[in-house]
DNA sequence: TATTCATCTGACCGATCGGTCAGGGTCTGA
DNA sequence: TCAGACCCTGACCGATCGGTCAGATGAATA
């Protein structure tokens, strides 16, 4: 059982990917990731300090980058944060699709965690931004309906290609970002 | 009728949706929930055979429902069914909001237990309807962005009077759905 | 009074979890 | 040759999980 390879750490990292990605984070035990590499539990903890370092290692470049988006919001107001907002949402969760699906499901719970905090405000900075900075019910709704929407099926369609998901999504937050007229009354149709 | 105090089962359930509503299905404990019923989780295992049938139990109005809606987009196709899935799902995850919430980021975990199969078919069928029976990438896109969006925010907006929550998903639902023209550049799917 | 029966409980079980630790190989540089 | 860094491991730990079980309690019934 020699295996003098310092590359045991990727593969802890491609097996973690994987576990996580089927079987969510906290379904995934570290004798999973062991087994699946093929070696020892303790290995595994000796290359990351522990099971949660391995998950914010796997998903740093998607936090940097949803901080980057979240400073390109600052200053913008109305359609425009509207618009970036929804462009760079779209882009990142196309683009990040695996990593949303590590977290798939337990998004909430490991929130409430405070290595995560920021991306509770960032994420409540972006629905924000995606409702035009508004109170407006019918607007905050929108925006949620498209976060976490958006979200899961980026989760769910691994295997479509960029090419095709993301002018899908992008169309169909155009529409229901629509500026709407104020009409309290023409809800009530059924 | 014999005993006069079988009321602990209800508050059993009770403490259950609190629980769950709170920390998730496998984020709660047998004995989070006793502790807070005030029993031994003994007692909880007396009169619900296991964790699960607590769970089933609670979700059982919801399911029936569920299957209701199913049942009457049977034989609907295109915009009848698309309309029909619409306003069917957007009424049941209003009035179930906190049935979503018990569940709230478990579902694919909990849908992939044999119990919960047919609820997993019946989601799909769903799907199928909202995307007017095509096979069109946007249109699928645009009804699993529907459905999980819906779901979250109905879950995230326990509070909001549903007065205010329906009008604003069917008016966000009718304008993500709305035909499309089919630039020629489409057909290209999976 | 004796019996039955629903209700409830503490003690206990096996399994699994994340994590620790002492130690054993292996390679490298002095 | 040897010291030490690096990589890896089995054995082990305390905690917690869902679940079982024999028995205590007490009210209704016969």
């Amino acid at each position: 059982m020699r295996r003098a390879e310092p590359e045991t750490r990727g593969e802890i990292l491609a097996a973690a990917t994987r576990r996580f990605a089927a079987t969510g984070y906290r379904g995934t035990s570290l004798q999973d990731i062991a087994t699946e590499v093929g070696c020892s539990k303790a290995t595994v903890l000796y290359h990351f300090a522990n099971k949660e370092a391995l998950l914010t290692e796997l998903m740093a470049p998607a936090i940097t980058e949803l901080q980057a988006l979240d400073d390109a919001l600052t200053g913008l107001t109305g359609r425009a944060a509207q618009q970036t907002a929804a462009e760079g949402f779209v882009d990142l969760a196309v683009r990040f699709r695996r990593e949303i699906a590590l977290i798939r499901g337990e998004f909430p719970e490991l929130l409430r965690q405070p290595e995560f905090a920021h991306i509770q405000r960032i994420s409540e900075r972006l629905r924000d931004a995606l409702a035009g900075n508004t109170d407006r019910a019918a607007a905050q709704v929108a925006a949620l309906v498209l976060l976490a929407g958006i979200s899961e099926t980026c989760a769910e369609f691994v295997d479509v290609p960029d090419a095709e998901l993301r002018p899908a999504l992008l169309a169909l937050a155009r529409r229901a970002l629509e500026p709407v007229p104020e009409h309290p009354t023409q809800d009530k149709e059924t």
